[in-house]
Formats: C-alpha cells, structure tokens, sequence
DNA sequence: CTGAAAGCGCTTACAG
DNA sequence: CTGAAAGCGCTTACAG
C-alpha cells in the first residue's frame, strides 16, 4: 500500500531517476544542477556548437544526466528565443473529402522535415471562417510560412490574412498575375500526354470527353488534347469533344453520345468518367481496349489501377505540388515572378489501351 | 527615390502604421507604448479576464493600438508561461495512400478546435523512424497529448516514446489489455448491420466474402454476420463463406466460387471487393440487384456512392473515431479501462438490394 | 483602476 | 573551458 499524496518539492523523494513521468517536464535547468554544470553548458552540448570547447567529460557528464531524467527541450521557449519557429502552415480545403490533398501533406512534410520544419495543418473543408481561424492560429505560432492549398486545381482570392505571412499558393492560384507565388499542375502538358498514349496505340480518330464545370482543368486538359493532335498532324474536329459532368455518372450518361462519333479511342476529362463510360460500353457489349481504348486523368487512388481492364491515365503530381510549394516558400526553388509555377503530369500507361491496336 | 536603408531604430520614421509588414511582428510591449498603458493592461484586454476592471476608455484605446499595429499576440510565449500548449498531436501513418485518414483528421480537427486547441500532424505512411522523429517533435512541442491512429483497423505496439506523453489509440489497439486508451470501430455490429440489409431485402441464404487477410475486421465482421444470421433464425452455413484478398481483383476473382453456391445474396468484405464482384456478375450476365443482392462494407469514397448500381453498405465511422479519440484524450469521454472504445458503425442503403426482393 | 516586477525555459554574447 | 546575466514575448500575483 503506498500512501498516495501530492509530494510536491518533496525532499524526501528517492533520486531514482523518474522516466516517463508526465507530470512536469524535466527543464534545462534540472539537467545543469544535476550535471553540476550551468544552463549554458548544457545548451552548448545539446546544441552541438562547434566553437564551444566543453571538456568531454563534462559533455559526457551532461549527456548522462539527460538521459538519466528524460529530458526533452521545450521547442516553445526555443523558438521564443530565436525568433524564428520551425513550423510551416498548410491550410487544405479538402482532405477530408478527397484523396488527393493526403499526397500533397505527405509531399510537403518530407520536404519540410528535411530542412528541419514541422507541419501544422489545418483542414478547413471550404469553411472561410474556419480558414480565418486556421490562418489566424498559424499567425500566432509565428509560422515560418503558410502553404494554401486546394483540392482541385483553380483560382482563389488569397485571403487577405494570409499576406501577413509568408506564403505560397499549392494547386491553386491568383487570377492577377504576380500578386502571389504558386505551383499548380501543368494540365496542358497532361492532357497533351493522355492524348499521346492514344496515338502511340495507333489511334488518329480519338474522342475527348471534357467536363462541364469551368476549370483550368477543363481548358487546359483540352488544350493540351489539341496541342498532341496538331503535333501528330491531325487536324482537330470539335465535334468529337464531349461534354459531360466529370464523375462516374456523367461518364456513363455520356457512352451514347461517344458511340455516334464513331471512334475508337477516348480520353476522358478524368478516371472517375473513365469508370462510368467503363460501364456504359459495358452495356454496350463493347470491350476494352479491342472495341474501346480508354484514357483518364488523375491516376486516382483506389480507381485507376483497379478497373478492368486497369485504366491508362496521367497522374496529378499532389505529392511534387507539396514538395514543390514547401521548396518556393523557403526560397529553395524559384518562383517565376509572372505566373504559377508548373508541375508535370507524367503518363501511367496501363491495359485500357491495345500497345498497337489497329486504327 | 526612396533611399533603402536599414533603418533599424531610427527615430526618423514615420509613425504611420505599417500593417502586414512581415519583417518583425509587433509585440505586446509596442501595444503598450501605442496605447500608453503598461503590458500588463494590454494583456487583461486581450485574454478578456473577468476581474480584471479596465476603463472603458483605456480598453478601447488599447484595442485601437491593437488595430492599428496589426498586433497578434505570439503563442510560443504565451504557452512557454502558461506551462501547457495548445496543441494535440496526430500521428497517421496512411495520409498519403488511403482516403480514411482525412475524415480521422477532420473529426480529430473539428473537436480539437472546439476546445480551444490546433493539430499538430505527422504523417509517417508507417515509417518508424519518422514515428519516432515526429513523436519527439509533438514531445518538444509540449503537445497536450498525442492521438496515434492507423489507417486500418488493427492492433499495435505502442511506441516507447508515445508513453511520454498522454495518448490515445485511434483505429487502433494495444494486444495488452489495459496497456492504453482505444477507440476503433465496431466491426461485430457494422458485419450485423451489413447482413441486416440483406436480410431485409428478403434474404435468407446469405453468402460472405471475407477477407484471407487477418485483422480485427476479419474476425469482426463475420461474427457480426453469424450474429445477425442467428437472431434472424437461419443456421450458420460455413460452406457460404468464402474468402478473397481484400481489392477488386479479389473480389472479381471470388465470383465463381459465389456462383457455386447459388445464392442471390452477397455481403463482401469491403466496397472494394464489392466493386471487382461488380464485374464478375456483369460478365456472367447477372444484375444486381435482381440476380445477385450485394452489400459492402466501408461506404468508401470514390466507390461506394458510384457504381451502377449504387452500393449498399455499411460506414467506417472515421471521422467519429478522430472526435472520439480527442473526447478522451482530454477526458471527456471515459474510456474503458479494459478494453478499446467502439464506435458504431452505420449502414448506409443503397440500390444494391431491392427492398423486397424475392427470397 | 493600473503599473512594476518576477518568471516561464531556453540561447547567446560576454567575462573570466 | 565554463558560468553569470540578459533577454525572447508573454502572464500573473502583488502593490498602490
């Protein structure tokens, strides 16, 4: 039976050292007196500052008492000190609903743990209160630096809090040119790679699915459509593009219309169409690639490489974007002063489209 | 021309305010001398204390100065003196790759900030070292707690760092019973409720695809089918389970086995086997829901919603288990003493089963 | 009703 | 080679 009584500063405490306690954390200071050193010299060796010369023993002597009690810096009174803290904000609009803005944490917490930077999300879901309070509390924190970011690529009007901070605009950014850095997909670039993957099937005659919802997306995934067209010397027939609202559903509802056209190759706005039109043509008693070959966009998670037969498409580089915005904010990487920054989509091709299938 | 110069102190400067200036953020003290009052004053205002009797007139003019210099108060110092952070920690090692982290994050976050606090998240896509790495930082940081989840339900060896701090499992276990605070989703009923859906739909020869991988949801979810088979008064037929991996191509590689068994129910593992099931039956020229009843499991993002037609399912409660596991961390709930928290999991209907189809 | 002072846990010149 | 002291930006008793 052990009496159980608050022994606050009480002497009588056996000097066992007492790991793993969450009651109060072990300070500088204790570590110093129980070294026998100052505060300072403790600070020297734990710091590893190279012109402090600290006897090896006494570093020695210091390392041990650390050990002995636990001791954990206290990062608060740290960055108080320098001024400076070692996090990096990233406000997301969206990781809750989507999969995308996981990869574009995953990218930007590597690349700032690699220079020494924690990450300190906030998800606001779209809510501009929230993103206010978030923005606010990173503030607050005196954030070396704020990541706004989107889950799909568009314009946004920065918030006007967040220039009280440095900051970088992730798939997503200023409808006024220059007046914020960002990095963004190149869509142009991926929509001109989804095409080609068809045309390297042998395909001259392809259909383009495109969405109806305004987007950069939208404009730049045609245009990058017709730039591949041109290269290969096929003049472009708007009557082979579609429109149709860019999820399964709209894919699906779009299949009669893609059939009038004669085709055999499409390449569809994005990978949630492709699944729909999948099983439209399905219906249709037409198979994939023989009847149809089939190219998506977004090389979405759980999707993409599990349909049958696993779609061809162009990935949405969310990890390099969260990289790639984590690198402009430190001044790593440069950031053209006019325009957004643009991340290529690289092509993943997969069975939906016949290696050389008869055009 | 404006003459650039470092004009660090010079008393020459205009005393307009120079807002959004990101060099050196203003502090309590420049309030102080703005609203000429002392910092102690400023600080009563600012933190609103009940007993603390402030002139109107001064309040107000120390609000003006707060406006004015675009003051925001730093919260390294703040907690440095108040000895404890506002922040909760949220180690997930699956951002990046799957979609459930983000409702685990957005349940998590929405009742962090209810109570006053931000996350501060490490996402380790189960990468030890960077466990351990991001543990010590959410240490460093004072964080009020850490919250450690999974990605999928499972148990696992709570890392010796973790017991540093106040902590609860999320999505996940600890073998030991007793060993630590859990909170995971209830599997027992979440199989019920899926196999309740069929046999609501008329259903009485029921068959299972489960999982060949082990994990709590494997054993879960077939109890949770015997369960409901036995209140509904049908024997338990082992012959109608089946297994398969846990994807799409499991699932449609199962569907001759399911054929075999001539049933016109299915209850499959997760909404991904459901997905790949999809196309076996299709391609065996059966529809469901009139040739073939089928529920999943999961309401997975993406998926679930999406396939023609639409699934019948039962909810992973992620963004629950994220609330829940903060409740508890901060003592809100209470949490079991022996065993992990369960949260329950609801199903969602959709047309994969008629309503009353025939037996 | 308001100010002066101590202190939170560190780091950084500056002495010695 | 090491210690005493000041200071980072706040808050909190304590005076007055």
């Amino acid at each position: 039976m052990i009496s159980q009584e608050k022994d606050s500063g009480n002497a009588a405490t056996p000097d066992v050292p007492v790991r793993k306690s969450r009651a109060q954390p072990v300070t500088l200071r204790e570590v110093a007196e129980a070294a026998g050193v100052s505060t300072a010299t403790v600070s020297l060796v734990i710091n590893k500052k190279k012109n402090a010369r600290i006897a090896e023993q006494t570093r020695q002597r210091v390392k041990d008492a650390i050990r002995q009690l636990g001791y954990r810096p206290n990062a608060m009174a740290k960055t108080l000190v320098s001024g400076t803290s070692r996090f990096i904000g990233l406000v997301a609009d969206g990781v809750a609903t989507t999969p995308f803005a996981g990869q574009i944490i995953h990218g930007a917490q590597d690349e700032a743990w690699k220079h020494g930077y924690a990450l300190l999300i906030a998800n606001t879901e779209g809510n501009r209160d929230l993103e206010t309070d978030a923005i606010a509390m990173m503030l607050e924190y005196k954030v070396r630096g704020i990541l706004y970011s989107t889950w799909f690529h568009r314009p946004t009007v920065v918030p006007e809090t967040l220039r009280e901070a440095d900051f970088v605009l992730v798939n997503c950014f200023s409808p006024e040119p220059g007046a914020a850095r960002a990095v963004v997909p190149d869509e142009e670039q991926g929509g001109k790679s989804a095409t080609e993957i068809l045309l390297r099937g042998g395909h001259r005659r392809i259909a383009f699915i495109n969405a109806t919802t305004p987007a950069p997306a939208r404009d730049g995934r045609l245009q990058g459509y017709k730039d591949a067209l041109e290269a290969a010397g096929i003049p472009f027939d708007p009557d082979l593009v579609l429109e149709a609202y860019p999820d399964q559903e709209g894919g699906y509802g779009a299949t009669e219309e893609l059939l009038k056209r004669n085709v055999a190759a499409v390449y569809c706005y994005n990978d949630r169409m492709a699944m729909g039109l999948y099983d439209g043509l399905r219906e249709n008693g037409l198979s994939i690639p023989d009847d149809m070959a089939v190219v998506g966009f977004d090389n979405q998670e759980v999707i993409a490489a599990h349909l049958r037969p696993p779609l061809s498409t162009v990935s949405l580089p969310h990890y390099e974007l969260g990289a790639a915005g984590v690198r402009m904010l430190l001044g790593l990487d440069e950031a053209s002063s006019d325009a957004a920054v643009k991340i290529m989509c690289p092509a993943v091709e997969r069975a939906s489209v016949a290696v050389h299938s008869p055009a």
